[in-house]
RNA sequence: GCGCCUUUAGCUCAGUCGGUAGAGCAGCGGACUUUUAAUCCGUUGGUCCCGGGUUCAAGUCCCGGAGGGCGCACCA
């Protein structure tokens, strides 16, 4: 990035050089400084001195503050400034008179972009504006890289996502976002903390990859020789440790999956997983959704209605529940029967029906039909109850209906928000799912991982009755921040190694 | 993988029918002691994404390629 300036680009930064050179003539070096006394931010300032007249002085008390230069405008023995931190902005004042000649002439040395501290008392202008009157200053860094357009920000996507620094220090929403992305993780964290679960971390590299049906990533590790692949789910890791007598466990960990890169899809993203033993689907339901009226009402500040696209989205408790089977059946009229559902022709007929093209399997075909029938009526929080045992091999046979199994999802905006079942823990039918796992993998669909074996045999040391749950983070996220694509939640997407 | 859109100054964008590159902001010089997208005067700045082709002449038309966005397909 240093050698292919274009001329008109170079000249902007020797001309910031020039800045510096003088800074460091006149005042010493700004690159020098270690520490500013920072005793406030610009939000708390604003805040404090809300009730200021116009052209009202606060003469008494004088406050540190650092941050960000965005935008200086000189009127000739004067400097008006804009100072950006992390809380906000807040306009500064300097007077040539007050501080004097060399310094006033650092003032103006500065560029938009530069990192400085100030020292004054706040006054509120002859316009309005609550200022900081500046009586002394320290530049605590020089930014000889110019800042794009003061008003447009930075539109360019790919910049954004390629340079998200620059992203971050001129559009606000973006910095909003990711700190509103910041707390939901912390709130949700403290909501599960406080019923006693405990935070692993479990392993990314794994010998075999399982828990999720997905192509993982391949890497190799020297030390041993051996080829690994990165986790595509915390889940038989978790459950490992339930064996193990934990109880209450939970994780927030990086998932890797080597699949499509697209509005909803990251390489990487994050995951919730989170499994207590004693409980069932049911418990975890309620505890699902409490979860998600908590974190509505962090968000939303005190409602529980959330803004998506151009819907309102209520997540009040309860949310409606609808049967998967029973589902189908309803939204194509009742011609979609939980008999024909159940049968691999049956499937294959609604999706020819359908207009879709075949699956390579059965639970594949449920999958489509589920996608192109039930979910687009999925607007409101919902869960969809009671899924059929062959596309859920971690969960527990519904007791009197062996076809279906103890689990749901949770839809809202026509999107997956949480996947929650009874875990199997018989380790003969986990075996025995994952042999009939083996026989798909064989028909075609490459997601299907290798079973891990070891898995069975720990639960061959017995594992209470339990219940596990996984959030997608990055789409939770999205939907409470009102993101259409999931590069906008991330700070930094994936993006081909080009630019 | 397929389709559509997009790429011009540091940033945001114009650029007509093919006639030889424009604006605003930023920068630089000047005026200005309560401005706030400050204002006013002057001014620098271009690999028009890359490579071919057509043409007297290509930012513009044609072909190929690259990056990015969106949609479809894929993706529990």
């Amino acid at each position: 990035m240093h050698d292919d300036l274009g001329k008109s680009e170079a000249a902007l930064v020797a001309a910031r050089r020039e800045n510096l050179a003088a800074l460091r003539s006149r005042s010493g070096d700004p690159f020098a400084q270690t520490r500013y006394p920072v005793d406030t931010h610009t939000h708390e300032l604003l805040a404090e001195y809300e009730i200021l007249a116009p052209e009202e002085k606060a003469e008494s008390k004088r406050w540190h503050l650092a941050g960000r230069l965005m935008s200086k405008r000189k009127m000739g023995k004067t400097i008006f400034a804009d100072l950006h931190d992390r809380t906000g902005k807040m306009q500064l004042y300097v007077r040539k008179d007050e501080i004097g000649e060399d310094r006033f002439a650092d003032f103006n040395d500065m560029d938009r972009g530069d990192i400085v501290g100030v020292h004054g008392f706040v006054f509120r202008s002859k316009l309005g504006e609550l200022t900081l009157h500046v009586l002394d200053f320290v530049v605590l860094g020089k930014a000889l890289a110019p800042l794009p357009d003061k008003w447009h920000g930075l539109q360019d996507v790919e910049k954004r996502y390629r340079q998200r620094y620059v992203d971050l220090i001129v559009n606000d929403d973006v910095r909003d976002t990711m700190i509103l992305r910041s707390r939901i993780i912390s709130g949700m964290r403290r909501f599960i903390d406080a019923q006693g679960f405990y935070e692993v971390e479990t392993p990314t590299l794994l010998h075999v990859a399982g828990g999720a049906a997905a192509r993982p990533f391949l890497t190799h590790v020297n030390a041993l020789d051996e080829q690994l692949q990165l986790r595509i789910a915390t889940e038989l890791n978790l459950k490992r440790l339930i064996v193990g007598g934990m109880e209450r466990v939970y994780e927030i960990g990086r998932i890797f999956r080597n699949e499509g890169i697209d509005t909803t899809h990251n390489p990487e993203f994050t995951m919730l997983e989170l499994y207590c033993a004693y409980w069932d689907v049911h418990d975890m339901l309620a505890f699902n959704e409490a979860l998600m009226e908590h974190l509505a009402l962090e968000i939303a500040g005190g409602s529980t209605d959330l803004t998506v696209g151009d819907r309102t989205i209520s997540f009040a408790r309860p949310f409606a529940r609808i049967g998967y089977l029973d589902g189908i059946a309803q939204y194509s009229d009742g011609k979609y029967t939980r008999q024909r559902l159940l049968d691999p022709d049956g499937a294959a007929a609604i999706l020819r029906e359908l207009g879709l093209p075949d699956s390579p399997t059965h639970g594949h075909a449920l999958d489509k039909i589920f996608e192109h029938v039930l979910e687009p009526h999925l607007i409101q929080p919902t869960f969809v109850m009671d899924y059929p045992v062959l596309i859920s091999p971690l969960a527990k046979k519904k007791n009197g209906d062996p076809e279906l199994v103890d689990r749901y999802e949770l839809f809202a905006n026509c999107m997956e928000l949480s996947n929650a079942f009874t875990e199997l823990n018989d380790p003969d039918d986990q075996r025995a799912r994952f042999e009939a796992q083996i026989a798909e993998r064989a028909k075609g669909d490459a997601e299907i991982p290798e079973p891990d074996w070891d898995f069975v045999h720990a639960l061959e040391y017995g594992m209470p009755p339990t219940a596990g749950i996984g959030i997608g983070i990055d789409r939770l996220v999205m939907l409470l921040t009102n993101q259409s694509s999931i590069r906008d939640v991330l700070l930094f997407p994936l993006q081909r190694s080009h630019g």
